[in-house]
DNA sequence: AATCGCCTGTAAACCGATTTATTTGACTTC
DNA sequence: GAAGTCAAATAAATCGGTTTACAGGCGATT
């Protein structure tokens, strides 16, 4: 009945998984329409159907996803490349992300690019010998080193987050500068004259966005104020360093505005060496909203960004872009909620 | 020369990837011999796997990582299961296991259980239909609902962090018991007599191993304690409102010791609202080393779990089970490191 | 009744590698 | 010089599905 590629059922071993090729016997039906059934292609008589639907009931046989999509080039993966997955923000990113792609069937391979350019495009690489079906990148650098390999591979490809002015991919962010004046101009309403800013590195997109968007509310506001950005790198070390040294010099600035988690923290850690009282001798606020930071005392005002819908955004836009490879390129800004807490008070008049 | 699955050139794009075929073709040789270079197999005349070599940098070849393992039945794929990519403790191991298992050419397919059995047998389910190598999980419950079904697969498996007594797997995990103790006796040296034990749920096997080291040091100390078990669930709202009503009523605690991070968080705010000072009026001390922790004013003391050595032992023994599926099952636990900061100090002694 | 088109169903090719079984050829040995 | 040995090379089968191309059956149209 079956010729080739048939099973010789004397050497199955019991534990061994049943194929198309067994429920196909069972059903007295070809493997092919076995095949057709699985997919719901509809040429198939309810009949056969039928018998399909129960020999695979019976057999409790699962499709092997991968062979699956051997024969089409591309596979029902899509990857997923973020910076560091001990950071929360992208940690939820991941999860939501892996929800939605699963609802259509997709499985998310979720890696890290430890924040190295050259970790990234190895994990570029990697992914494409995996065959994936679209990628997400959270930028590792402002560049995305392997952008050429990926255009010339044809990838479906959303950059999040950390979206480069100009490249030619999907991006989707939140409105960083948007964000960021609304904090500068809050402290300015509360009187503050002199603000300290923290920001990683320039060439990151975001964060460039950022102290953008901090430099033109310092133009606009009625009253002068005096503003002082800092790099701190990327990492909780190099951050604390570079924020201890700052706070070991006179005169210290009324606010301090950190745009990225380490910088929060060095932050915090400086004011707590120096016993500096929050927000009575120094007012600060954050980047992205951590637990902690609300059950700290007083709790840290932040920029909070909507995780659940970038991921939406991020997905919706690489599934559409898997489907229609040639319509125009897509760039969408969410906008954040800027949550004023406690730890953001005018400053006393001694400072001013 | 190449008479079955060889391709017609004619109707290959530019841009579809080489495959060991071409290599084959440029290289004169067999696809077979190709094949075998590239595994390293050394029945090769050095000629030709010089040739082979050449060809592959040519063509710029990269085998398809799927495809070259369609044929075993399982794939150099592993998966991971965590309960929650949201906490970086989880996130950290994630990251850990993805290095280690890319180092032996093994690729890392982390997936989320969103601390619930369904989805964990349901993602158990996905990862099997993508034949995967092995598995690692942290079980959302304690009891590994998919158990049967994994040893019918022989799956090989190791269970990490919340590892049961009775279960047929390896399991790496840490001595919750003795780190626990050896808190409780600290808090015991201080002259604390009441004290307020947080955990989440009962059924967790690392948190029942928690509460039995905390009994255990109890028993056996010089001057009786008064110790109060409270479970609080696992999200942070649930142990915020579990924390705020015990903290309601009298009488408080001297020390807190939460067995987990949302009942670090829960209790920090429970704190806050009622303005008690730590340590002053209330020491307290978590579990698991977050950098929050540490840029806390005081910072809170900790049980520190040593969390690459356990990506590293969980990583190293499933490689082992891949390896020998029929040796014996193993039992890791690692020893934590208990951190006494700031938060801990004696009772004052109107408290005692 | 013959022709046409449509709908089902299936054999066989295919995806891109690995693996088995066989062939080839160089080199010994008698 | 024939037979035997062994390593290297390769044709073909294989993994588990999808897809193509075609065959057969049926009803509608002429």
């Amino acid at each position: 009945m079956i010729a080739s590629n048939q099973r010789k059922e004397s050497v199955r071993v019991a534990a061994a998984r049943p194929t198309i090729y067994d429920v196909a016997q069972r059903a007295r039906v070809s493997p092919a329409t076995v095949s057709k059934v699985l997919r719901g292609v509809t040429t198939v008589s309810p009949a056969n159907a039928e018998r399909v639907n129960e020999a695979v009931q019976e057999l409790s046989y699962r499709r092997d996803a991968l062979a699956a999509n051997l024969r089409r080039n591309r596979r029902a993966i899509v990857g997923l490349i973020v910076p560091d997955f001990r950071n929360p923000f992208f940690g939820a990113l991941v999860a939501e992300i892996e929800r939605l792609a699963e609802e259509q069937g997709f499985r998310l391979v979720a890696v890290s690019s430890s924040e190295s350019a050259e970790k990234e495009a190895a994990q570029i690489e990697a992914l494409l010998d995996w065959r994936v079906g679209g990628l997400i990148v959270i930028p590792a650098t402002g560049q995305l080193a392997s952008a050429a390999r990926l255009r010339q591979e044809a990838m479906p490809l959303v950059i999040l987050d950390r979206v480069p002015d100009r490249i030619p991919f999907d991006g989707v962010g939140v409105d960083n500068a948007e964000a960021c004046a609304a904090m500068v101009r809050h402290f300015h309403d509360l009187g503050h004259r002199r603000l300290l800013v923290a920001a990683s590195l320039p060439r990151l997109p975001n964060m460039a966005e950022r102290l953008r968007g901090v430099a033109e509310a310092a133009e606009a506001l009625a009253q002068p104020m005096d503003i002082e950005t800092l790099f701190c790198g990327a990492g909780l070390d190099s951050a604390s360093r570079t924020m201890a040294r700052r706070f070991a010099e006179a005169p210290l600035p009324t606010a301090v505005f950190t745009l990225y988690i380490q910088g929060t923290l060095a932050v915090l850690r400086a004011i707590g060496a120096h016993d500096l009282a929050i927000p009575g001798e120094i007012s600060i606020a954050g980047f992205d909203d951590f637990e902690w930071m609300q059950v700290m005392h007083p709790p840290v005002a932040t920029v909070i960004q909507p995780v659940a819908k970038l991921a939406r955004a991020a997905w919706e836009q690489l599934h559409l872009r898997i489907d229609h490879p040639l319509e125009p390129l897509v760039r969408r800004r969410l906008s954040c909620r800027v949550e004023f807490r406690g730890s953001i008070a005018a400053p006393r008049p001694a400072h001013r």
